[in-house]
RNA sequence: GGAGAGGUGGCGGAGCGGUUGAACGCGCCGGAUUCGAAAUCCGGUAUGGCCUUCGGGUCAUCGGGGGUUCGAAUCCCCCCCUCUCCGCCA
């Protein structure tokens, strides 16, 4: 949610933000909406406070006469009787109008409502702009020794690398079939030690971050509409969601529908959904939170993209780390960048060649006022040779958001300046969010980057401690 | 799933159609007293919106949303949530 006060000063800032991110909104009808939203309060606020006024002034007077009025006989009740809807007479009269502007301002409000919802924050002056994830621009790299991604695998490794999807038949990692028979399109099974793998590399991330000082908090990952709106996933996001429900007769004897709750397609939503309506001290920020959570994608519009293997799946695990910070610019960033070491050298120690992109204006979701991208390098991804060996590429492993207050305007998270028993003002908190690592699409680099000539997997050594000390698959 | 009870300020707890934005108690803040503290006494103590000549004014909010009424925390309807008992169950 944007600042309406700030729209109304400077509508311009947002309609180029909004361009920026090559969305459509109608700003001008927002301020026109706002501006005839507060003429019509201010009138009905003047009238309710005159009404206010008499109903204090004949209220208790009416009260008298209507105790009067019960004892009261023949002439003496119809001349009570009146004078009481004399009295009566002067609020209601105002009641009528009231009832006007309160009509007409009910027929706005919805309509403002679901524009403000759509209004993205505009993106930072320093983000570059760009058409969508093409136009992201890198900021640096990272390979281990004896590995660089801009050569040929097969030149520095002596041998044509295999695919994920590949390996995993070798070893009885994963189960593409058999997903698909149980649950459609994008579905997988993992199997032995590709199950194994797959927890292993969660728990050593969970571990990593967790010694970072982030709280692990496991929260819900069916939620209310609520928790989707604040967020900001709703209302844009909806077509990505899975509803869940209860099917139920109407009254017509048909199988009705009503969703009451939401799977998330990130960690973040609960953990953020965590401090929701709540005003929290200023001493107890930053708030860092993460979380290990299953995560569910329609994956709507994607189609044909991605369809083989574990890059674009319906159904994952991912842990998630957030900060809820001060409304301080130069806080906010600085936890953007600390995010993003933790993650750097989470792919260090597993040997990893990596790169961060600058992710341009047209490539940030509705919520983002910055965002950083970290991309691991997978060898089964590319351009194919006429020999059908694929080139490699990088591909989307992370991703790390700067949102300022807009998450938390939506979600009413505040806090209160001075401490516990403060009486400074309410202010809302900045938000940022970062994968710390999401399986299985982490298995591809992990996988692919760790075969061997003989097509055997070394197991890293920072995860063999969370496979039963094993060193090798195959 | 069945039956019942209930949701009021930071907390406890009154009020159940009109000077109630809300008694009283606790907590918290400021002051007095004190060498200092405890105790005591006095005063203060919600959030949001709109307007503002920046002094303030005003509206809304008693789980949420509608309705009745000149007037609703109080009456009616729908929803959400909590608790108790029974049933079922990883």
């Amino acid at each position: 949610m944007i600042d309406l006060k700030h729209l109304r000063e400077d509508p311009e800032h947002y309609k180029k933000g909004a361009a920026r991110k090559h969305a459509r909104v109608d700003i001008d009808r927002v301020v026109e909406l706002d501006a005839r939203k507060r003429e019509l309060m201010t009138k009905r606020e003047s009238l309710k406070a005159e009404q206010n006024t008499l109903s204090k002034e004949s209220g208790p007077k009416i009260g008298q006469l209507a105790g009067r009025i019960k004892k009261a006989v023949g002439a003496e009740a119809s001349r009570l009787q009146a004078e009481m809807d004399e009295l009566k007479a002067g609020p209601a009269r105002l009641k009528s109008e009231i009832e006007g502007l309160e009509s007409e301002l009910a027929g706005l409000e919805p309509e403002l409502e679901k524009l403000l919802l759509m209004i993205p924050q505009p993106p930072d002056p320093d983000v570059p702009d760009g058409p969508g994830s093409e136009g992201n621009v890198e900021i640096r790299r990272w390979s281990p020794p004896g590995f660089d991604p801009s050569k040929p695998f097969a030149g520095q490794k002596g041998f044509v690398a295999k695919s994920h999807t590949e390996l995993g038949e070798v070893h009885g990692l994963m189960d593409f079939e058999r997903g698909v028979k149980l649950s459609g399109s994008r579905s997988y099974v993992l199997t032995g030690d590709g199950f194994r793998l797959h927890q292993a590399v969660l728990r050593y991330a969970f571990d990593q971050i967790v010694a970072q000082g982030f709280t692990p908090v496991s929260a819900p990952s069916i939620v209310r509409e609520k928790a989707m709106v604040g967020t900001g996933f709703f209302p844009a996001g909806r077509e990505q969601t899975y509803e869940v429900g209860i099917h139920e007769a109407n009254d017509a004897g048909e199988r009705a529908w009503e969703a009451d709750g939401y799977l998330t397609g990130t960690g973040e939503v609960g953990l953020m959904g965590f401090h929701m309506d709540e005003i929290l001290d200023e001493d107890d920020l930053p708030i860092k939170l993460c979380t290990l959570s299953p995560c569910y994608r329609r994956e709507a519009g994607a189609a044909g993209k991605d369809t083989a293997g574990l890059y674009r799946v319906h159904y994952f695990e991912k842990v998630e780390q957030v900060v809820i910070c001060k409304a301080d610019e130069g806080e906010s960033r600085q936890w953007h960048r600390k995010m993003i070491t933790y993650v750097e050298s989470l792919l260090q120690s597993l040997n990893l060649p990596y790169r961060l992109l600058q992710c341009c204006a047209g490539d940030l979701g509705q919520k983002n006022a910055d965002m950083i991208d970290v991309e691991c390098w997978m060898p089964s991804r590319g351009e194919v040779d006429k020999d059908g060996v694929p080139a490699g590429d990088w591909g989307e492993t992370h991703s790390a958001s700067r949102l300022y207050d807009f998450q938390c305007r939506r979600l009413n998270l505040r806090y209160r300046a001075g401490g516990a028993n403060g009486k400074g003002a309410t202010t809302f908190c900045h938000s940022l969010n970062n994968t710390v690592l999401a399986s299985p699409r982490f298995l591809i680099p992990l996988i692919e980057m760790n075969q061997n000539a003989d097509g055997s997997i070394t197991i890293p050594e920072v995860l063999r401690p969370y496979m039963n000390g094993q060193e090798r698959i195959g």
